[in-house]
DNA sequence: TTTTTTGTTCTGTATTTGCAGAACTAACTG
DNA sequence: CAGTTAGTTCTGCAAATACAGAACAAAAAA
């Protein structure tokens, strides 16, 4: 597959996205790559040659990926490539859990107020304001989805 | 205000997990300690003292918190000092715009379906099911809010 | 006016990051 | 067997990060 400058400013902004969710740089380009590509799946050397990067980049990108299970290989008989693919499938999981990682402060906020005096009582009202809200929230992500699934048919 | 070894341990804690979210490690820590301060306010030279850090770290991690909107500082008169405080108030507002930020990468989802040839009908579907939900969850965050309100009361 | 207080800005540096390139491994090929 | 393919691991380095310490600024105090 041949990429336009499009796909290629496409992909730098993917990878600027993901950069600002922690991830390093190249294992951003990477998932943009592999949304782009018309294929889904994108073989470990052309990724190398698309992006313009070294082998041992892309392997520890792709460790990565994988450990995250975020990416899968697949290969084809009579074929020693890898074959790359985003698992896109999971998209409701992952996003399920990137929601309760979020709320995941709830736990901190909780531990704080433990520790807090009432000298400040309008402050610790304000906490556990936010804390009974992310409660509130984490409860209410199944049900988000399932509004979603029965919208939709 | 004297902080016990479970304080600091868990001011620790709050400074990692906010690391973990793309924030420099004191930035992280200065929250913690703001958190868990019973004041609710700390001044400046207090937060350089329980800290153990420099002047000019906690100056430009203050500023950035500032910049960001998660703190803010008052004064007293007759004394110079600034007191600092999270801007706890806020939450709703925080949260929502983290919410939306997740929820983001829509755009890019979008983007990338307006290149996509159709050669993989399956990959397509699927990014277009999790681009609607990414719409749908937008919508929702309001009313997720307003269901808050209505539960609590 | 000089000194002190309260922070800010500048300069330097130890540490970490992110990658390249080379060496290496494992499996297949001729 | 030697050579090729496909990818991994090791070594090193350039750049970025995160902070310390010193110099600096502004305002109040002496």
């Amino acid at each position: 597959m041949i990429l336009t400058e499009r796909h290629k400013e496409l992909i730098e902004r993917i990878g600027v996205f993901h950069e600002h969710k922690g991830m390093q740089p190249l294992v951003g380009r990477i998932i943009g790559l592999l949304l782009i590509h018309e294929d889904g799946e994108v073989s470990f050397d052309e990724i190398v040659e698309q992006l313009g990067v070294s082998k041992s980049a892309v392997s520890n990108a792709l460790t990565f990926l994988q450990a995250k299970d975020r990416c899968v290989y697949s290969t084809r008989p009579g074929d020693r490539k890898r074959y790359f693919a985003l698992k896109l499938s999971d998209w409701r999981e992952d996003f399920a859990k990137e929601l309760e990682n979020i709320a995941e402060i709830q736990k901190f906020i909780d531990e704080v107020l433990e520790v807090r005096t009432e000298k400040n009582h309008e402050f610790n009202c304000k906490m556990k304001d936010f804390s009974d809200f992310l409660g509130f929230f984490k409860k209410e992500i199944p049900a988000l989805f399932e509004r979603f699934k029965r919208q939709q048919a």
